[in-house]
DNA sequence: ATATAACGTGTATTTTTTACACTAAGTAAT
DNA sequence: ATTACTTAGTGTAAAAAATACACGTTATAT
């Protein structure tokens, strides 16, 4: 029982700030919490991190409990130290951001009681939330905000055929600005990482779009990790 | 004693990656470890957080009782969470980096007896190092490497009053790579945050360089926190 | 057939980035 | 004082990237 010895009194904990795309809006996902402390209140996916598990193990296990959701992609952005964050003791969190590409078909549900409800709610109506759950998901989107700009994150939040419009549409909403449509597909096509589909767009009404995929290998191959969007 | 309940049995740990530049070599600080496990060994200066100071606080406090130093410029960049990095049980490090201007005159002394020793080592000599201290390193080295070119680090590298030559230089080692000097200087001035001084470099041999000054003032105003360098 | 709404495209202008080499100024040695 | 040496300091032209801007095309719905 090593753990026992002085200095091993902290807790950890794992939030999430998960971002989803609908076809339409940002969203963000909030648990309902059903325990206490903040018991009912709207807050980040999270959990303690046990003892047994990585950091980033406990990032997935945590996420797929509160929302039956696996394979998200997901990654670090800050640790939480501040000293009264936490009601029942000293709990440090480490927040991690998550993407995922929100289909109808995913129901959310929480494997744990302690979660009453999950819920995607648009990023600019988020009610308040427990803890300091407010400023973690603002330091959140400020760095997704930078982090897309240099990574194809965009494709995480469209389905795995997408229109360009699309992705222009979840540029806009992240960035939180207007782009230049012919100057936005210029410059995406310039980095020859999507594939143009034979396939166009289905039950849509008006006039169908052509569809891309995101050609993972191809961009590994010439950028290794980083871009310029 | 609430931190007696379940889950509190983490220890968390601050390290810092410090850079120093000499006027020539940027370097990193190193302590030498006099207690288990790795005495002997060469680390990144870090300690245990206590319960009672905020990360921030301990990650100041650390650097200060291991070399001696205060009001250092200090980054949370990451938290190394795996498994197996501490033979003593389950400790989580949260990683800064830090910048300081390195003159002769400030000795480093470590206030406390677990660090015999610290020392500057130029970065691409670092010997072999105690637990991840190798990998958190190379992380805190990629790191910079980005913040570098949206933030004004360097100047936290630079003593107050630095000729262009010595930014261009500290952006080269850093970068790792050589820059124009024309073009470089253009750009540089051409953020308006650069004060030229009356004053020329004294004691060197051959032509003196202009002085110049980081106006810290006018970089906020200007840029409220970003930039492109 | 017609109205509708989103699709898809090109060019000219401005701005930014890059490439590139010599003279000026101060120090040190003779 | 002359000379040799070393770093400081400067401009321009070409290429590349970013920006601004508008209309004919196409599939759907009525």
């Amino acid at each position: 029982m090593k753990n026992i010895q002085q200095g091993f009194n902290f807790a950890l904990s794992i939030d999430c700030v998960v971002f989803g795309f609908d076809g339409t809006a940002l969203k963000i996902l909030l648990i309902e919490r059903n325990e206490d402390p903040f018991k009912d209140w709207w807050a980040l996916p999270g959990n303690r991190v046990n003892v047994d598990e990585s950091v980033d193990q406990s990032a997935s296990r945590i996420l797929k409990e509160l929302t039956g959701l696996s394979d998200v992609y997901m990654e670090q952005f800050y640790t939480f130290g501040e000293l009264k964050r936490h009601p029942q003791g000293r709990v440090v969190s480490v927040a991690y951001y998550a993407m995922l590409r929100l289909s109808g078909e995913k129901p959310l549900k929480p494997l744990t009681t302690f979660a009453r409800n999950a819920q995607w709610v648009n990023v600019n109506q988020v009610p308040e939330l427990a803890f300091d759950h407010q400023y973690i998901l603002e330091k959140g989107l400020e760095k997704i905000k930078r982090r897309v700009r240099h990574l194809p994150l965009v494709f995480e939040l469209l389905p795995e055929k997408f229109t360009l419009t699309q992705v222009q549409n979840v540029y806009e909403l992240i960035l939180n600005k207007k782009l230049d449509k012919r100057n936005f597909r210029k410059k995406i096509l310039s980095f020859k990482v999507l594939k143009e589909l034979d396939e166009k767009q289905r039950g849509v009404s008006f006039r169908a779009a052509t569809l891309y995929k995101f050609d993972k290998r191809k961009y590994n191959k010439l950028y290794g990790k980083e871009i310029s969007f």
